[in-house]
DNA sequence: CGAAAATTTGACATGACTCAACTGGAGTGG
DNA sequence: CCACTCCAGTTGAGTCATGTCAAATTTTCG
């Protein structure tokens, strides 16, 4: 069940001891969420960061309007959360729910600060994701300072072709920032 | 010269020993840029990162039609520089500049990799600086996905009073993703 | 002071949104 | 196995926010 964490540790060039794995796993809860269910919503507190052992998830808001915004996907191999609220412990503003059956293995503040102070590596560990996390939301926030629907949507597809088999356009859309009527007629265009 | 640094430092509660203390000194370069000049440029390889001991720098990227849209502004006891091409060795496709005369203190990525060696407490450092960058870069996303530009243009008066003081219109619009022409109107309006 | 740059304004174009209707599966129950 | 509903996706018509291009005005600074 930790197969999939520890070898995503091992590729960032961490290498842990026998000991080292034995004290993060005791950090870790495992949890099984079916498709529709909730790893967390509004106005929660954020207790846990979450590694997705398989499955996909959607971390989104809804705005005063009702609608919704996908911040990010999230499937096997991936971190979710949210970080604000973790960190800062004041409400969270994103829901995380289940597009399809999910396990997850969590771990929660005080257990993942333990882990550092036992596993200090750890603490590069994370660094080193956040960096690629990092690049990775400055490169879509030049996207939406430069780029059309289409080109987002290319870029995406591009990006996630993995995702995009796996979720609707309505999804997509919600991703991208546009409505799925939009969504809709670019796709429409492109295919000719 | 290194005070302001080292009060960064602490403020995340890293406490640095004397000897730590000499350890980072010795791996920064100080450099002091004029109003104007260029710290990093498109297509060059981003080799350093960059502490602002004083200045204000602008972040941003010529997209095929010429237009610049601005990534981040640095002011000082700020980090800047292109993450991306600074680990992946990849040419940069952001260019830095200096609004006003601006003082950095530098380190390479062997440096960098010497001093997490040395003082492993960097990492937890880096690490903290990266989730506070990684939660204002995705409430940006959400901000571009779900509002107005009059909206977002509040929002920046909001949360940086100080930049809004020190650099032109057109800059912020940039950075806002709009013309300068559609900031002028948001600001027309917004006056009444 | 005078040139260059920044900002504002006007007229018009356009990309994306809204609202509403329609289409075509997928699933359900009789 | 058919009729029915539900939902995602598509299409159409009109609207709105923001962009474009050009010109006027104001500010900055040598």
């Amino acid at each position: 069940m930790f197969d999939l964490l520890i070898r995503n540790i091992l590729k960032r060039n961490i290498h842990l001891t026998p000991d080292e794995i034995k004290i993060l796993q005791s950090k870790f809860t495992y949890k099984h969420f079916r498709k529709h269910q909730y790893i967390l919503q509004q106005g929660e507190l954020s207790r846990v960061e979450s590694f997705i052992v398989n499955g996909l998830t959607r971390t989104y808001e809804v705005d005063e309007k009702g609608q919704e915004h996908i911040l990010q996907f999230g499937m096997e191999d991936w971190w979710i959360g949210d970080m604000y609220s973790f960190l800062s412990g004041k409400p969270s503003a994103f829901n995380i729910d289940c597009l399809e059956d999910t396990e997850v293995l969590q771990i929660t503040k005080s257990n993942l600060e333990q882990l550092y102070g036992e596993v200090p590596k750890m603490n590069q560990y994370f660094r080193l994701l956040l960096e690629k996390a990092l690049i990775s939301t400055n490169q879509r926030i030049i996207a939406s300072l430069r780029k059309t629907a289409a080109e987002r949507y290319l870029e995406f597809l591009e990006k996630y072709p993995f995702i995009n088999q796996r979720v609707s356009n309505h999804q997509i859309a919600s991703f991208l920032g546009i409505t799925p009527q939009s969504l809709s007629r670019v796709r429409k265009d492109l295919s000719r």
